[in-house]
DNA sequence: TATGCCGCCGTACCGACGGTATGCAACTGC
DNA sequence: GCAGTTGCATACCGTCGGTACGGCGGCATA
């Protein structure tokens, strides 16, 4: 298998009607090799993939790498930034029409959950974006993405709690959220049995959900602990 | 820098008294080429170092290397191990002696801040660690050290509360716990100031926990939510 | 003490991979 | 038609992980 997806040599890029024929060709050829670098790299990992197998699964050669991308990592890159894209329009296609914050919430988690379960976005964005971008660029990345998203499902779900925050608190839930979340559709996926594990997963989100309803209700404030955690030694 | 933590070439295993003059100059050079390794592995990555730094830093050559290890994914498998141990028992120490399970929440929680925040552990754990160790691996080594802990601390907070929860839920509860608190580790040490940034993680931390007291004195149950999270699309 | 053995490690080498230099052919604007 | 540019192929290089093999030296045995 892992041909058949491969795209034809004719070009096909209905985006750009107004292009040129030559425009045509090398959109064509820029995208079979994003196309083929995401198949691989999702089914090898980054490391395991070797360009001449990416050049010859789109059917080129080096030469048209290097013309459209500056190097291996740039052109993770790129299938990175797709996977992205594509993870964060599935999930605000859920959000849209909720209201109520806790509602949001749930259907942003299933989303969330359902995105992390399939198997591109585990490999690339959540196992080998870290790895391979290196954590400040998956973060700058990430953050205009599937992170922005959980952002702003915790900002509802704070603003609903009447809790005022500042900007850094918000981001620290955020990162919590999106960390934990991230964890858990690892393991999700990894299971024996995939879809009681993400009951599973449900089932604890939504009970510490329900802690900050019940934090709500009865008014709780919020206790800043700058109780000073020791910083790591300087090894 | 960096050359000077090398260690010595004269033997000085106090371990392994009783050992021969043969085991200990082998043990030695064992220790200093996973020694070399941290270092390098922490400062530059797993891709970016080459086995011909490690074995000069060491002051060997590759003959030595690939006699103790079969190739560089055991020596860095060797590093994570010894990274792993560490982190797990300063967080044993520091849970040790609490009773209460909230406080003992508390004391796990700072200790794992501060295990997250030294560079080799989130270098080598954290970042590379799914990577190049492949997750099903890296989960298995984690789940007998630091994950352990998480999951000793999440059952007495869960025991706290009266809730009977199965095997499978509380896995599932410090899955989330352990991903929060990576993913917020990993936000404090690259922020401008960790100091500040650790407090809102544990401020926020300490909120979650106290929804859960909060419901554990209304005694909430648990329901869970078999409602049947999509899975992925096979693509 | 002599000797055979084997653990420990050095040397030399290989194939594969990422990256680069260069050339050329096809398309485009004039 | 013609020069210039774009898009890509070809050939090549340096580096890296890994392997084969040899030898030196400690160590148990007679």
């Amino acid at each position: 298998m892992s041909k058949s997806s491969v795209s034809k040599l004719v070009p096909k890029v209905p985006g750009v009607p107004g292009a040129s024929r030559r425009q045509q060709y090398s959109a064509s050829t820029k995208r079979a090799l994003v196309d083929v670098a995401e198949e691989l790299f999702t089914e090898n990992g980054y490391a395991a993939t070797s360009l001449d197998s990416i050049v010859a699964g789109a059917r080129v050669t080096k030469g048209a790498l290097y013309h459209h991308f500056s190097g291996k990592q740039a052109l993770f890159e790129a299938v990175f930034e797709r996977v992205e894209h594509d993870a964060s329009r599935a999930i605000q296609k859920a959000l849209k029409g909720h209201k109520d914050p806790w509602e949001k919430a749930t259907a942003g988690l299933r989303a969330f959950l359902s995105v992390v379960q399939e198997a591109r976005y585990r490999r690339i964005v959540i196992q080998e974006g870290p790895s391979v971008l290196g954590y400040e660029r998956y973060r700058e990345q990430e953050e205009r993405s599937t992170f922005a998203n959980v952002l702003d499902i915790v900002r509802s779900v704070l603003a609903a709690g009447q809790w005022e925050l500042d900007e850094a608190l918000q981001q620290t839930f955020a990162r919590i959220f999106f960390g934990a979340m991230s964890s858990a559709g690892e393991s999700v996926s990894s299971a024996e049995d995939p879809i009681v594990a993400a009951a599973n997963v449900e089932t604890a989100i939504g009970f510490i959900l329900a802690g900050f309803q019940a934090l709500a209700e009865s008014g709780t404030d919020l206790v800043p602990g700058v109780t000073g955690v020791p910083d790591a030694p300087t090894s």
